[in-house]
DNA sequence: GCCGTTTTCGGCCCGACTGTTTTCAGTCG
């Protein structure tokens, strides 16, 4: 994509300037630029295009950004970089990875010891010579040393399924101790980002040392890094890195409010408090040396006049301005969902049966499902080719028949091939109740052949939604490379659903991409993608993406009663 | 490098922890 190509040039080009000592605010404004492009739903390419309209209107972008962007837009490249790359080596970049060294060591070093590469600061560290440096010392030296190893795990994010889970047991664990009367995870965790870089745990206690004690022994706790007054940080086996904050009552709501983040909502949140007159920092909210709020996160937001946001939409992406007019929207919730329209059994590759899905299904209250095996592309899967899936569909209204209480849709995820031609016939798809089709396979297709794809499969007549549209897995695979704006254009012309599959490596759509989807009136789904009766668990993964996209209940199609929902549908 | 009912200069969020120093710089969140 267009602009995260532009977003990944400015980030790069600001790790060059802070190696190379450049003014803080100056490198602030590329990343704010990079920020801005990465959340935008339009192409800026697009948007360059379009006569009367200015660049400079962006956040964020200014004279010289918006020129760089209109360079790169047009030759691919932005001249400043390379010149950067030629100043600063990529392996002086990777020391940036080591916990504990930042740009101006890693420049040090670089200038000092000339070197460019994990390799020699390894070389370097053993033979002493890095301890001899101004500013440097042995424990410097030797943690560098045991950071090298974990630069290349480094930078590494964690699935939020992860994350919760970890985080989930040790909240458990410290609520056991009387000393400690609240604990919660804070940070991007709690906003439900897709993905974690590491964990904030808040606890009010007035035994710090008992409460970091107690962390320090638990048994998913691999190594504690660092250890003071008010803050102890450990690795944990998984690798992921956890922060314990133990803070008084009257700074709870305050450091809630600051370690949640994002780092963007917050200096907007400061920067409405300096206007008032007031200071906002982790122990509360101040007025010159006065005390004035700070117990609970409303306080804080009350302070600068505005209501509670949710956690999952502080991300400077609009949030505050909706605050501030009374039109923060009411974000859905897993009881609002009533139907899940994408799951598997073993008739391909699930492991339950359909009436076994159907009755953990209905067990969880929900009052609808589709049977979505795969087509038999995903031959994997086992999946079914059109003979197979009308005997399925036949089994299928048979547990209808057994089954009450849940209404249970004949459907396939049926494959777009490679070919831009659908999987099954179009006289087997007429024949179901449900078609939501997916790319499987030819993901790094160009551009022109993905959204081929795409647009036959969304002008097809028996398509009722596109699953997981962008094919991307969070830890191995990228997604595809999709024209959003023809995209949604094209969806919301003919009625095709989109998906926010619920799985932890997929949620796609992706919060940014679920927002822009809302803006072209196109109904999402909320689904599992469930392959056993476990596999409904996930739900809330799905729903939190949905949530930080802003959505309501009433924008996703699978909160409404089946009744309801089936007039979405486009053979009803 | 951006931004502006103090508008073209002078700000730009704030504090804990560590290691190196002996009053502070760098890093991190």
């Amino acid at each position: 994509m267009q602009n995260q190509h532009i977003a990944a040039i400015f980030n790069e080009v600001a790790d060059l300037l802070e190696i190379q000592g450049a003014n803080s605010f100056r490198v602030r404004a590329y990343r704010n630029g990079a920020r801005t492009l990465e959340n935008l739903s339009e192409s800026v390419a697009d948007l360059l295009a379009t006569p009367g309209r200015s660049i400079e209107a962006l956040e964020g972008i200014g004279k010289d950004l918006g020129a760089k962007i209109a360079v790169v837009v047009e030759t691919g490249q932005l001249p400043q970089l390379e010149e950067l790359r030629q100043q600063v080596p990529a392996g002086v970049m990777d020391m940036l990875r080591i916990p504990g060294l930042g740009p101006k060591k890693a420049a040090t070093l670089f200038k000092e010891l000339g070197l460019i590469s994990l390799a020699q600061l390894k070389e370097a560290c053993e033979a002493g010579k890095v301890a001899e440096l101004k500013g440097f010392g042995k424990k410097t030296q030797q943690s560098i040393l045991e950071g090298i190893p974990h630069a290349q795990e480094a930078g590494k994010r964690f699935l939020i399924s992860i994350a919760t889970a970890s985080a989930d047991e040790i909240v458990a664990d410290l609520k056991q101790l009387s000393s400690i009367s609240q604990v919660a995870v804070a940070g991007s965790c709690r906003r439900r980002k897709e993905t974690c870089g590491d964990l904030d745990v808040l606890a009010i206690s007035d035994n710090s040392a008992e409460a970091m004690d107690r962390l320090a022994a638990h048994p998913l706790v691999e190594k504690v890094l660092a250890r003071g007054e008010t803050k102890q940080r450990v690795r944990l086996r998984t690798g992921i890195e956890l922060d314990l904050r133990v803070v008084p009552a009257a700074s709870y709501g305050a450091a809630m409010q600051y370690f949640t983040g994002s780092k963007e909502h917050n200096i907007v949140i400061r920067r409405r408090a300096i206007e008032r007159g007031l200071k906002v920092n982790e122990y509360g909210v101040f007025r010159g040396e006065e005390y004035v709020a700070g117990r609970s996160e409303e306080e804080v937001y009350a302070a600068v006049g505005l209501p509670f946001i949710p956690p999952e939409l502080r991300e400077n992406r609009g949030e505050i301005e909706l605050a501030e007019a009374g039109k923060l929207p009411k974000l859905i919730e897993v009881a609002d969902i009533q139907g899940d329209l994408h799951m598997h059994t073993t008739a391909s590759d699930g492991k339950a049966t359909i009436r076994e899905m159907a009755e953990a299904a209905k067990a969880r209250g929900l009052k609808y499902i589709a049977i979505t095996d795969h087509s038999k592309r995903v031959s994997m899967a086992n999946g079914l080719d059109a003979t197979r899936l009308r005997e399925h569909w036949k089994a299928i209204r048979k547990v209808r028949e057994e089954v009450t209480g849940i209404e249970i849709l004949c459907g396939i995820e049926c494959d777009i091939l490679e070919d831009a031609t659908m999987d099954l016939d179009d006289e087997v798809l007429s024949e179901a109740d449900w078609v939501i089709a997916v790319l499987h396979y030819g993901l790094k297709q160009p551009r022109e052949q993905i959204m081929q794809r795409l647009l036959n499969a969304i002008r097809n007549p028996n398509v009722d939604a596109i699953g997981h549209p962008t094919g991307r897995m969070l830890s191995n695979r990228p997604p595809a490379d999709i024209d959003f704006t023809t995209f949604f254009k094209a969806a919301a012309d003919h009625g095709v659903l989109l998906e926010i599959n619920s799985s932890p490596e997929r949620l796609d759509l992706d919060d940014v991409q679920a927002a822009a989807a809302k803006s072209y009136g196109i109904p999402i789904i909320i689904d599992t993608d469930s392959h056993n009766t476990s596999g409904f668990n996930v739900l809330p993964y799905g729903v939190d993406q949905a949530r930080r996209a802003g959505l309501t209940k009433n924008d996703v199609a699978n909160t409404r009663p089946f009744a309801e929902f089936k007039r979405l549908l486009r053979k009803s």
